[in-house]
DNA sequence: CCTCCCCATTGGAACGATCAACTCGGGCGA
DNA sequence: TCGCCCGAGTTGATCGTTCCAATGGGGAGG
């Protein structure tokens, strides 16, 4: 050690030397202390501790991760929020995905998303070794960031089906979107109503076909009609109102479930034009459970992913992989709950 | 080298030497190639580059890490949101943070944080030099961060100004919330409005007072009473529509500013309550323009912070102090604006 | 008493990059 | 002609950790 005692010494933090010195063992066995305890004679293990902590030791990072070829970060693509939707599933997610991850010993790193080019930003951190896998989200655009990280053997799980992809087998954790579509329309069928609305989005959404066929199903199981109740549009305000607007006029529903928050708003917003009261005159399911569902008067009822849960097995999927040899795991599907509201 | 061609080749990514070997120069060209290319004769600049574009080369990071004692990674602690609350500004700011660090070669690194220990997880990451720098946000609760990290000599950029540390000398980025509540004022007095009331936080939280400042003066410089006008409570939709609900028995106002949105929705809560309707029976006003405001019938018109610019100032501001010898920049302040909708 | 084995611990090498000091020519001024 | 400097690359050491093989001591078994 040529270094110079009480110059800056706390910019200097201390090493595997140090503490071994100071506990009078060899390099190697600090290590064991820190990563295979039971190694040590307890005696020898409470004396390399105490220098620890005396020390205030703490393994350097970029060290290990050299050495063990491991960085324990989880990388997470973290794409600009469309504005104006109510869409918060991802920012909720994220809070949980950190939190699990953590508790496993991992940290979730950020990049940015081009939205143009999915799988920009995953390459230059596959290679250069920054992260040990990745979480996909939104897979469902025909999947590119799957099929090219499957393509590069990248450790990945996805939060989502593989749509389109039924060969696949990346392990993937989803949320059951049809049965919450159903639960709410059995809700709202519950309440009284027979002629209930689904408005969804755009057939190419993968997604929004599948929350469908769980309001198709209910309806059909309680033999209601849905002819003429079904509608599709874009995943804005706007398109909600119009198309509740529409249906409104054309199929006088009394219930209206819809494929998200957003487009339950939107129908809010032609229920206010026409001076119906959500709840009273007719009655309104959003789907996500954002925040906006919580605080809109008079609370808007919606279908809550547990996305607390959905991090859960992420991680533990992630484990399973990282793990020597992988333990490839198939799809994980969870159960969505309804969070009743003043709309219904 | 030792390594078996062919035999998973593609699962041990190239090294500097290997690129090296390709190229015909040693490794040091090859690591001036990518840092120093001025330091290269063009010609031997473009035969390593093209060595390493044919073996897909990118430097290792733990390695580079650890030699430059730098990980390019800045440490953001990520709270759990509120539930129930129409607070998005994190989320919308981390967005940003995220996008503008990588364009100075950063990457974000999230950690959770406990709410009852606002320092926890700081420790471990800066002792294994895990990150370069950490951005501190919510700095206003008496500020326990930023003055641990200053007594670490922890390199950090504050969102948010050190209310109660005047002699701080830690940068920070940070919005003129009186500007703010001062525009929403103001506002509300051009469409004609003279008994304008203001719904902010309890006393300690210093930011609600700084916006509660704003109020104020608009009031008195176009010579209108406050008194009786002004009410505090906590940062719930509850309330929010209790406090509304009080201020319009016993001060009849005609509008209202609100130190937030969450604070907004209550009062939508309330004139919803007494068939009221927002826009043409009362203005209100909300701050930070979350997601909730853009999609609330009929849309709430609230402040907005300049997250993308405070993130710019930020990343300024570290790359300020990461540089060698530190500058240390003071604060920065910015202006936000008023989105105007529908309940004004 | 000797051998064997196991436990606890040790020393050297390696991970892949950058830093610092050095070499080798060629050009230029005195 | 000599000496100096500068440009272009090279070489060895180093960052702090973990992997691997080896060491010494002590107890059990013959």
């Amino acid at each position: 050690m040529t270094r110079v005692p009480g110059y800056r010494a706390s910019a200097v933090p201390p090493t595997l030397a140090d503490v071994a010195e100071l506990a009078g063992v060899s390099r190697q066995t600090v290590s064991n202390a820190v990563n295979n305890p039971d190694l040590l004679r307890p005696d020898t293990l409470a004396r390399v501790l105490e220098a620890i902590d005396e020390l205030g030791y703490s393994p350097n990072r970029a060290a290990r991760n050299l050495r063990t070829r491991t960085s324990h970060l989880i990388g997470l693509r973290f794409a600009p929020v469309q504005e104006g939707t109510a869409n918060a599933t991802m920012d909720r997610f994220v809070h949980s995905l950190v939190e699990t991850s953590s508790a496993a010993g991992y940290h979730v790193l950020l990049f940015p998303g081009d939205p143009q080019d999915p799988t920009a930003g995953y390459d230059a951190l596959l290679r250069s070794t920054a992260v040990d896998a990745f979480v996909a989200t939104d897979t469902y655009l025909g999947n590119p960031q799957a099929a090219w990280l499957e393509s590069r053997r990248a450790p990945f799980v996805a939060f989502g089906r593989p749509w389109d992809n039924p060969e696949a087998h990346h392990p993937w954790v989803d949320v059951d979107g049809a049965a919450g579509a159903e639960l709410a329309t059995e809700h709202l069928i519950e309440r009284g109503h027979q002629r209930i609305a689904w408005i969804g989005w755009r057939k190419e959404q993968l997604i929004g076909e599948d929350r469908r066929t769980g309001w198709t199903r209910a309806m059909r199981s309680n033999g209601l009609a849905t002819s003429g109740l079904a509608s599709r549009s874009e995943d804005t305000v706007a398109s909600g109102r119009e198309a509740s607007a529409v249906l409104l006029d054309e199929a006088q529903p009394t219930g209206f479930v819809c494929a998200s928050d957003t487009l339950a708003m939107g129908v809010l917003h032609t229920l206010a034009d026409r001076g119906l009261v959500p709840g009273r005159d007719a009655a309104v399911v959003g789907f996500d459970d954002s925040q906006v569902a919580q605080v809109v008067p008079p609370g808007l009822t919606s279908v809550r992913q547990p996305l607390e849960e959905v991090a859960v097995e992420i991680v533990r999927a992630l484990e399973g992989l990282l793990t020597q040899p992988p333990i490839r795991a198939g799809g994980v599907l969870l159960s969505p709950e309804l969070i009743v509201r003043g709309t219904s």
